[in-house]
RNA sequence: GGCCCCUUGGCGGAACUGGUAGACGCAACGGACUUAAAAUCCGUCGUUCGAUGAGGACGUGCCGGUUCGAGUCCGGCAGGGGCCA
């Protein structure tokens, strides 16, 4: 009996299939195209076999599709840019070029290793100047276009790194590197307009219907649309002015009792020249942090300005206005009113400052004058009071009717608000790609002209200072201004790589292309079929896809607006976590396991068993994928990744679950190997009649097909795995020997084999070799299945007696009601279950139950 | 705090639009083969009553509702997770 050699197969069809370029694409008008991608890797280093399940799942659907008669575009290339490698670079002095592409080199391996079905000559890292020069190109392009702008913004300053940091860098206040305290800083930055696409990039998400629901309304939440008013309030000083506020809820307007402003409010700062106590006030605030998160968690506090603004209805009513830490300057305008009796915000301040609690929307059945908000603010539905004009309306009436008045005032406007704001990226880092501006003192900010471009990163930086590399190099950023000629300086800063990785789906289909992109090739690709990715990557990377390719099309560089039309987030593999006595992470392969205990590998010390977490570097709960390509073979752990778990769940993995997939593995090839040499030959014609065993048979042949297209087609793997294993299942007990039989076995395996092939291909491979098959199955068309064979002709109906399973008849398939409810009736077990009781009524669902109502 | 999602045997999970709950896999247990082990093969496998039989009762986080019928729909609660705060 031969036993089934992964190590030495896998590699064997690897290298068939390179040979014979197999994966390499080409427009192909002839055939539906079909363009599936994985988000591609950050080149870290090394893979563990957690990061695998997301290119095994795109090389399911992309060998299925290949099957189906598609023409399937499978790239991969690498976000090379970012900041490990700097770190790299400052901690092991080293080029983060080389660091990179040495990373790249044995990512690669390890990739190729997993027998993906990808075009490996698109392949590019984006910290290629081949690359990013495009992406300069594309920036110029878009300043010219009004998509770009370049503005002031607040940032978290470390002043010991001389970096900014974004949040998730800033921990307790504090730099995470460098521990440093960060400062709130104002610095020039580049912006991509995105903010000006809200409405549409918000609309078109209802298009999205391939999308999963939770990531259409993680993005609408994001983008955070919200109907509203622009309300000016007059200063009673009126060297101020007027203070203009924005707000969702009008309608609360009689209920005001103050107004708030952000700290850094052009009037808060103005304010603050000549006192020194709102100085303080307004450092304070900063220490604390503005994003959102900080100022909810933090206790509301303010300083009053001193300053009065008049109510615009309430002739003689001022309310004062306060500096306050909850106001956001980059939500509305950086400035509100407080309501709060219908706002726990303005509520907690209210208190604390003792302002003025004034009901103004009254819950059905609650009396105006007696009700009374207590400590927990009133945001639900009701009639509007003491409100003046706006008394016994409900809340959207009284929204429209109050901003009416304003607009007929000229005090007021309706306006929409977003969430969503500019998206910054301006970076003071080295290992991306550099922003193509240069400064000059005479004529400004100037674009570097496209025939200099690309604007390379110089390869002798030095990264034993802190800062910016660029910033300190002694030539790099000296250039003659493009404009007057006279000295100028580049500008230092580089992009976000979240721009990077905004395009890198558009140049995949021409990555050769003199241009950003080839407008033959990209009009034929896009949009993507099918993306690929964790939801970690749900909000910002795809909203930043979606407005980089409609800033593209606006540029000419393709005909789409939307880059993905299907999206599919996977779920992450998990593993158990292992600590040694001392409480550090074990590696899986340095625990042994003993029973119910656990020890280190050669030695008698106790292995605590933790927590079933995501695979990660840190708690070292990583398999690497050539120790499991060694003792299993790769088809083994892509069969296991694909079973079992719903592939939007997380997945755990365990030497048991690996073990069981590779006795599949072992299984099916044995049965192909045993069985072919008593089959009838390849391509044999069918026999005239079959007996019913091979009818049988046929007939499971068939429903598999069915059943495994389907799920594939859904993205249920693991059922599509489940259906597999109950077809191997019964072949394994089919023993046959009429020539009939044996035919229906001949067909049965060849099927098996093409529909475990997405998944398995190797094997898939050999086992067709083994059934003489002439070509290679990675060539071989998707089955049919055969709709008689498929056809049910007989069902079983249970049968419940009072809604209670009693019985079970077997019946011919869309038998008449009638005749069912009569043979239902005429049953032993059901006439003793009714028990001489009168029969109410016979519901009869067809070919599934009857029930009869006592 | 708001919004959204999830909760099914020892475990991962099936169950199409309300219609036979537990497919398939893992683990476990019993047996065959073997000098022995591994591998393989056969069988059992939600709980419980019953005699290991026929058969019955209960059972999809908890409480209630709609329905001839609820894992599935509705309301409430608990626990877990995600996003935004």
């Amino acid at each position: 009996m031969s036993r089934y050699n992964a190590r030495e197969i896998e590699p064997k069809w690897q290298k068939k299939w390179e040979d014979a370029k197999v994966f390499l694409t080409e427009i192909d008008r002839a055939k539906p195209k079909y363009y599936v991608l994985e988000m591609f890797p950050y080149p870290s280093g090394r893979i563990h076999i957690g990061h695998g399940r997301n290119y095994v799942m795109g090389d399911v659907v992309a060998r299925f599709k290949r099957a189906m008669g598609f023409n399937v575009l499978h790239p991969m290339g690498w976000d090379a840019f970012g900041l490990p490698a700097e770190n790299a670079a400052i901690e092991q002095k080293i080029d983060p070029a080389k660091w990179t592409y040495s990373n790249i080199a044995s990512m690669k391996a390890q990739l190729k290793l997993l027998g993906l079905s990808i075009d490996w000559s698109r392949e590019f890292a984006t910290c290629d100047p081949a690359y990013y020069k495009h992406q300069q190109k594309m920036f110029l392009d878009f300043l010219r276009l009004g998509l770009v702008a370049r503005k002031e913004s607040n940032v978290n300053w470390d002043p010991v790194d001389h970096t900014v940091l974004a949040n998730e860098q800033v921990i307790d206040g504090r730099g995470w590197r460098s521990g440093a305290l960060v400062e709130q800083r104002k610095l020039t930055q580049w912006f991509f307009r995105i903010s000006d696409m809200a409405e549409e990039l918000l609309t078109a998400i209802d298009g999205l219907d391939r999308w999963p629901e939770k990531v259409r309304l993680m993005q609408r939440n994001w983008i955070g649309r919200s109907e509203g008013a622009r309300v000016t309030f007059q200063l009673t000083d009126a060297a101020f002015g007027a203070l203009e506020i924005f707000t969702t809820r009008p309608d609360t307007l009689f209920g005001a009792s103050f107004c708030a402003i952000a700290p850094d409010h052009s009037l808060a700062e103005r304010l603050a020249k000549d006192n020194a106590k709102l100085r303080d006030f307004v450092a304070e605030c900063k220490r604390h942090g503005t994003s959102e998160a900080a100022i909810e968690t933090a206790e509301k506090m303010g300083f009053d300005t001193g300053l009065r603004a008049k109510h615009p209805f309430a002739a003689g009513q001022t309310l004062p206005v306060y500096v306050a830490n909850f106001v956001l300057m980059e939500y509305g305008l950086g400035a509100i009113f407080g309501c709060p009796a219908h706002d726990q915000r303005d509520l907690d301040f209210a208190r604390k400052y003792k302002l003025a609690v004034i009901p103004v929307v009254i819950p059905e059945g609650q009396d105006p004058k007696t009700f009374d908000v207590g400590d927990e603010a009133y945001v639900g539905d009701g009639k509007l009071a003491n409100s003046e004009f706006m008394n016994g309306m409900s809340v959207p009436d009284a929204k429209r009717a109050v901003i009416d008045k304003l607009e007929s005032m000229k005090i007021g406007k309706r306006t929409i608000n977003y969430r969503l704001r500019d998206w910054g990226v301006s970076r003071q880092r080295f290992w991306g790609c550099p922003i193509p501006m240069i400064h000059c003192t005479a004529c400004g900010v100037v674009p570097v002209p496209d025939k200099d471009l690309p604007v390379k990163l110089p390869e002798d930086a030095t990264f034993d200072r802190p800062g910016n590399p660029l910033d300190h190099h002694p030539t790099w950023k000296d250039v003659a201004c493009p404009s007057c000629g006279k000295p100028a300086r580049r500008e230092t800063d580089t992009m976000d790589t979240f721009v990077d990785s905004a395009w890198y789906f558009a140049r995949f289909a021409d990555p050769t292309a003199e241009k950003p992109t080839n407008r033959e090739a990209v009009d034929y690709w896009l949009p993507v079929d099918q993306y690929i990715g964790g939801i970690e990557h749900a909000i910002l990377h795809l909203l930043y896809a979606r407005f980089f390719t409609r800033a593209m099309k606006k540029a000419g560089y393709s005909g789409v607006s939307e880059p993905f039309a299907g999206m599919f987030t996977q779920g992450m593999i998990t593993h158990e976590t292992y600590r040694d006595p001392d409480g550090k992470y074990l590696l899986p392969e340095d625990v042994e396991k003993r029973n119910d205990t656990a020890v280190k590998r050669g030695t008698n010390h106790r292995v605590t068993i933790g927590a079933i977490e995501k695979m990660s570097k840190s708690k070292k709960n990583v398999v690497p994928p050539e120790a499991v390509a060694d003792t299993y073979g790769v088809d083994a752990a892509r069969w296991f990744m694909m079973s079992d778990s719903p592939p939007e769940r997380d997945s755990e993995w365990s030497e048991a679950g690996i073990e069981g997939a590779w006795r599949y593995v072992q299984r099916v090839w044995r049965m192909v190997a045993e069985t072919a040499p008593h089959l009838p030959g390849f391509g044999s014609v069918a026999p005239d009649g079959f007996d019913p065993d091979a009818i049988a048979i046929r007939q499971v042949t068939h429903r598999t097909i069915a059943g495994v297209t389907e799920d594939l087609e859904k993205f249920r793997f693991n059922k599509a795995v489940a259906k597999l294993y109950e077809f191997v299942n019964v072949l394994g007990d089919f023993k046959p020997k009429r020539d009939d039989e044996l035919w229906a076995m001949r067909e049965a395996l060849e099927t098996l084999v093409v529909l475990i092939n997405p998944m398995v291909p190797h094997l898939a491979e050999e086992c067709w070799q083994a059934l003489d098959g002439t070509t290679m199955i990675v060539d071989a068309p998707w089955p049919r299945a055969d709709p008689a064979l498929t056809r049910q002709d007989s069902v079983v109906i249970a049968i419940q007696v009072s809604g209670k399973r009693r019985d079970e008849i077997e019946m011919p398939k869309d038998s008449d009601p009638k005749a069912v409810e009569t043979a239902v009736l005429a049953r032993e077990a059901v006439v003793k279950a009714i028990d001489g009781r009168a029969v109410k009524k016979v519901i009869i669902v067809p070919n599934r139950i009857a029930n009869v109502v006592v």
